[in-house]
DNA sequence: CCGTCTTTGTGCACACGTTCACAAAGACAT
DNA sequence: ATGTCTTTGTGAACGTGTGCACAAAGACGG
């Protein structure tokens, strides 16, 4: 039961919502671009164009970074990509390790937004002894076995997991213990891990099924009288568990779909 | 201006919040998960762990649902996914196209867990000539040319963009148009649309620069008096832009990082 | 049939995030 | 200098999400 957080209740440090920085490398990937194109400054409302969100959003975002911006005239774009590169700690080299070099291991390691930012591919790790030495995307893969001592030669804090689902818990437990305090996982597995680690998960999976879902909702809505049980009613529930749906007041008082009433 | 929206506040259609639909497909894993145990029921503390929430999230989110569950007993575990998946619409079969075959497209066709919840590959499709025909994943790729014929015979509601992010947009645009009204973009672009269509993006580089966020907050705690600026000071901000921070009455009390002041 | 014990379902309070709308700050022209 | 005009920075209102804590529901034993 206490074998670690999965739940990140420490997020709220100081300052920054989280939800800001979360959109901070929008910014900065828009800021970048005009940047590039050598335009000297923008406004929040072109800014908050290129980055697909609304200009008062962004205008409070910056605010908790402080007061960069011109009152009348804009952001300076190279000063602005300074300050948030700063906030997000891209001024310094982050060095990573992506362990499961398989299909997805192997197309991140060849990604190139990877090294652009700040961050570098310290070492690739893999379980499969075969594959100790192949070099994939110019790097040598290297053997699990000698995962911490990579870890602690190249003084890596992030680590990238794309190992399948059975292993993805152990190797973050090794991760961790080799000093790892940020993972990014790509194994759909929910991972343990104790406090001070932050582990941010991409799951291709569940971003279809949500996809699946507003689909589904779009479709209902369209053609109603459709959105019902289509493949075999499934087991029955315990006892008496299908009962009220949207009775106490609550939801929307449109025709629903039933609860289906199986046997 | 008016090119189409880019933010969803169409979301909240009906019932079920967005929060609580981003939970479902996990609670449906640790569900598959524990069916095939064949364990019979489960608490909601029980769940809520494997699914790495708190139970009572997790209780509010299937009381959305309806009234599945019995007190004193928990939750049959072969009804609830029965009943997720329906509500997620992963009873009916998602036939998805994935645009862009490079390293990254190839392994997202190769992935497993795409298949396994209702949704099948319908379709490759790559902009160059000389991988059409060639096999990935068992399918053969298509050339782009015929990207709205293969979205209409197959009924593809469902597309996954794995291009470039120069391509992306022009290839999000060909499939809005050919009737794709749900889109997975991995290009690292935001992705206009219009109404109706809802977009989906995972982002590696922005996943990894929010870990370095936490990351340099981590080290900065720890070791306070190093987290200054430790590269060239940048440009100079347009005017006299640099002055308050954290004046107001906001912010934390403590030794904060001075802004930077250039020149 | 009644009492006890477990576990759900949810009202309520609070925290977080978003949006509006406007005063204040400055650029720029005259 | 002074006035006008643009755009920022932010107070305040609102909406969404989270977590506590407890009443009600039902299983189960006697």
């Amino acid at each position: 039961m206490a074998t670690g957080r999965t739940h990140r209740p420490a997020t709220r440090s100081r300052g920054i919502p989280e939800a800001t920085v979360a959109r901070l490398p929008l910014y900065l990937r828009a800021l970048t671009a005009l940047s590039e194109r050598s335009v000297p400054t923008v406004s929040s409302e072109e800014l908050a164009a290129a980055a697909g969100v609304n200009s008062a959003k962004l205008r409070k975002d910056f605010s908790y970074l402080g007061s960069y911006g011109t009152r009348g005239v804009g952001y300076d774009v190279e000063y602005l990509v300074y300050q948030i590169s700063r906030e997000l700690g891209l001024t310094q080299d982050w060095p990573v390790v992506i362990v499961g070099i398989g299909n997805l291991g192997a197309a991140l390691a060849n990604y190139g937004g990877f090294a652009s930012r700040g961050f570098r591919v310290a070492a690739l790790i893999d379980a499969d002894p075969s594959m100790a030495g192949k070099p994939v995307a110019g790097i040598p893969v290297q053997h699990t076995d000698d995962l911490e001592a990579i870890i602690e030669e190249n003084g890596v804090s992030i680590g990238v997991i794309a190992t399948p689902a059975g292993a993805a818990q152990q190797v973050c437990d090794r991760l961790v213990a080799a000093g790892v305090t940020s993972i990014l996982n790509f194994a759909p597995t929910v991972l343990s891990v104790p406090d001070g680690v932050d582990v941010r998960k991409v799951d291709l999976s569940i971003e279809l099924q949500i996809l699946a879902f507003h689909e589904q909702r779009k479709a209902g809505e369209e053609a109603p009288g459709e959105g019902g049980a289509d493949t075999t009613p499934p087991a029955a529930p315990p006892a008496a568990a299908v009962r009220r749906r949207g009775e106490e007041s609550e939801q929307g008082p449109d025709g629903d779909v039933p609860a289906v009433m199986p046997a």
